[in-house]
DNA sequence: CACTCTTGGTTCAAGTTTTAAACAAACCTA
DNA sequence: TAGGTTTGTTTAAAACTTGAACCAAGAGTG
């Protein structure tokens, strides 16, 4: 079997990806390392926290919807939670399970950082995109990350991964 | 003058974007990792080293074709020259650059480890992807590039950025 | 009930990578 | 030549990531 190679449409593209995605991370963790002090991970942390029921969630299901290892999230809740703005609550369910909710000194941090954070989100992506193209964007990828890790999941519940399971949230 | 929040159409575009690359990422990393023991970044480095006229490029070309900084390319370098994939020459011209010269050692290796890069890419990208989603896609990032840091570049440039300067490449 | 398997989460140590500031050399311009 | 800029590296500190090992708790099985 020899090599598909990229077609020259498919390198441009991907070149393209290539250093956008460079460029787009350098801004946004310039942008928030110095309104928000922390990185863009930390506040997909909390950002995430935010829209949970409650504002808290497992400390898997958050690594799941962030797309990284769980050992990475320790890493980040461990900093943001000795900062004060996320605190860890036990599972009264399941006692394995840790949950991390979003404390209401996280939520001031957050609100205090968004509109800095949204503007740059903004400025740099989506004032030039046409409407189209953000539906565009959103086709691509949503196959994408189908593809990475969806494979087994039934289709449907991507949209609102955190409400599959038991969120731990009674009280 | 008050925030502009995302759409729900922008916001779900924007969290499928930072899905999959979170996914891609690790993806090609873990690939790489793997099969040529180095990460993404240091491949493209060869990648983009081999493509230059004589494989050879300035640290500072290189850095701005790869959006990084040149800190960060430096040490890139250094574990490859270290490797004996990559040579650091002279330039005759002006005695302060330096360039990298790909190894015939760093040219097979990177033809050794393309094809299965390759196959990533095309694994978890392109072959899910209808060719006209990689026009698109080429589009939507060109211009976030050409937003980015192109804005005070003329257009027409940006196709083959490292032809732009004496590439110090007359043998 | 044991017994095993799986899951959730953390810890730990090691290594990698990034950053920012400072530096030196070379170039350029007047 | 002086002053400013560009190029590239160095350095030290910090930040981050990884992977394996680990423990505790649930789940399934006989």
């Amino acid at each position: 079997m020899t090599t598909r190679w990229l077609t020259p449409e498919e390198q441009r593209a991907w070149r393209a990806y290539l250093a956008a995605t460079h460029l787009l991370e350098d801004a946004i963790d310039r942008q928030l390392q110095q309104d928000a002090g922390m990185p863009h991970l930390f506040y997909s942390v909390l950002a995430n926290l935010s829209e949970a029921p409650e504002r808290r969630l497992r400390m898997t299901d958050l690594a799941e919807t962030l797309k990284i290892t769980r050992s990475r999230l320790t890493y980040a809740v461990t900093r943001l939670e000795r900062d004060g703005l996320v605190r860890r609550e036990d599972c009264a369910w399941d006692k394995r399970s840790s949950i991390a909710v979003l404390t209401d000194e996280g939520t001031e941090v957050l609100e205090r950082s968004a509109p800095g954070h949204v503007e740059t989100v903004r400025a740099t992506l989506f004032d030039r995109l046409a409407p189209e193209q953000v539906r565009q964007m959103e086709e691509i990828f949503t196959g994408v990350v189908r593809g990475l890790q969806g494979d087994g999941a039934e289709p449907g519940t991507d949209d609102v991964p955190w409400r599959r399971r038991s969120s731990c949230s009674g009280s």
